[in-house]
DNA sequence: CTTCAAGAATGACAATTGTCATTCTTGAAA
DNA sequence: TTTCAAGAATGACAATTGTCATTCTTGAAG
């Protein structure tokens, strides 16, 4: 077992602590393991025993309503815990995590990991992190309500440009390891609308490109993600 | 000042520590403010320079898109921390709070926020809480990817029930502190479609009632949150 | 190269939801 | 009580989105 001393992304994880008053045990119940892209990590109707923390991969934490409806409720990458909701009541865990790129994740059985949150500096390391994600879910919890397919499609794509973006002269490429049915699942619509709502961003000539998109147009792109929501006719004046 | 000690909440907010190892340190930079039913507590284009801890009322949690449209991010009650996301940069708060009842707010200065998670008996409240608004927001996120307007409602109508509901004989009854226009934007969707809504589980002979109603066939609302959702036909067995 | 299957795309249509206009209710103030 | 304004409700219609059927692409396996 490697260390976490010299782990990689101690950095980017929440077991980092700059000041050193309060030092770090680091976990000794970890295993580190492996997963090829597509494979599951743990199901919505198991109760997981621990938590898992990403050294390498993107993990798409997912909720099925048993209909065949998925949801992708966020996308984890290197450095974030998944399954930390195991501190709450366990058998309310209701959420399945499956690997979207070989990946590389170090397991930390709950016992260790209820006293690893002991530290300070980890404990509000985590904290910062989940009030991030809260954050993040708050927002797209606004997009939901007010904003067409289109608009949510577009702010997903931005999203992605600033986590995987990669600038190549006036463009921006991103190489989405995601299919149409996930972008849909991402958005919150059907594969079909959100196809649609692709080739119309297309159309615009906002973006181009399949698998590997280009954002030709950034701020257009943007200003579809802000400005088209639903609108009613405020009158100005009504004198 | 009130001491934080002999508080009638402190039970139920972030600040009690069952094992007294790391003995609490009660907000010394604490000031309890009044508000009354609709005022503003802070909005969403100051900085706030502390969180507030509520100590009796209800307070929503807004945010606006500029255009008019308002979505009601979550209600927060006694215990509950609002504006605690300063532990984040500052200047991406983008919520605005306000007392839907008369209410009482402790405000807590944020240096004397950040030393009071210093404890870790508070930090780990604190992420206890943070981690179930998480959850609670992801589950919304679901309902608004896979539900619709009817059964979104539903789904408010249970958990206000549970919240606030009082079991009169056969039924639950409800005070909704809420116009339609906030159930709306609970819901995430136009008054005029919740209003409509509304009126279908009327006439299903569900709930009854308008500003206070009544819930008559639990089972049937609770089938009505659950189970409708957008559906395919996914073919059985496509021999 | 051909075959084939899975994903992507599109057309047609229906269901849901949003918007606007108008009317009805309700409760507070005069 | 009467008046009036704000919220609630409803009708009519349009825009968006979901669903199903079908076709087109693409890439992997033989």
């Amino acid at each position: 077992m490697d260390s976490c001393q010299n782990c990689p992304i101690l950095k980017k994880s929440i077991f980092y602590n700059q000041n050193s008053e309060d030092p770090i045990q680091y976990p000794h119940l970890k295993r580190q393991l492996s997963f090829k892209k597509g494979q599951n990590i743990f199901d919505q109707n198991t109760s997981p025993t621990g938590v898992y923390c990403i050294k390498k991969g993107d993990i798409k934490v997912m909720k099925t309503d048993g209909h065949g409806n998925d949801t992708i409720v966020r996308i984890a990458n290197t450095g974030d815990i998944i399954g930390d909701d195991i501190i709450l009541s366990q058998n309310e865990f209701k959420k399945s995590a499956t690997a979207m790129t070989d990946a590389v994740l170090c397991y930390i059985d709950k016992t260790s990991f209820n006293h690893l949150i002991n530290n300070k500096g980890v404990v509000v390391n985590l904290l910062k992190k989940t009030l991030n994600t809260l954050r993040k879910a708050e927002e797209h919890i606004c997009s939901c309500h007010q904003k067409k397919v289109i608009s949510r499609l577009s702010e997903l794509l931005m999203d992605l440009k600033k986590k995987n973006g990669i600038r190549e002269n006036a463009q921006w490429k991103i190489d989405l390891n995601l299919s149409r049915e996930e972008l849909a699942m991402l958005v919150g619509t059907a594969p079909e609308t959100l196809i649609r709502s692709f080739a119309e961003l297309k159309k615009l000539g906002i973006i181009s490109g399949q698998k590997v998109i280009y954002i030709n147009d950034e701020e257009a792109l943007e200003n579809m993600a802000n400005s088209i929501s639903y609108e009613r006719n405020t009158l100005a004046c009504p004198m």
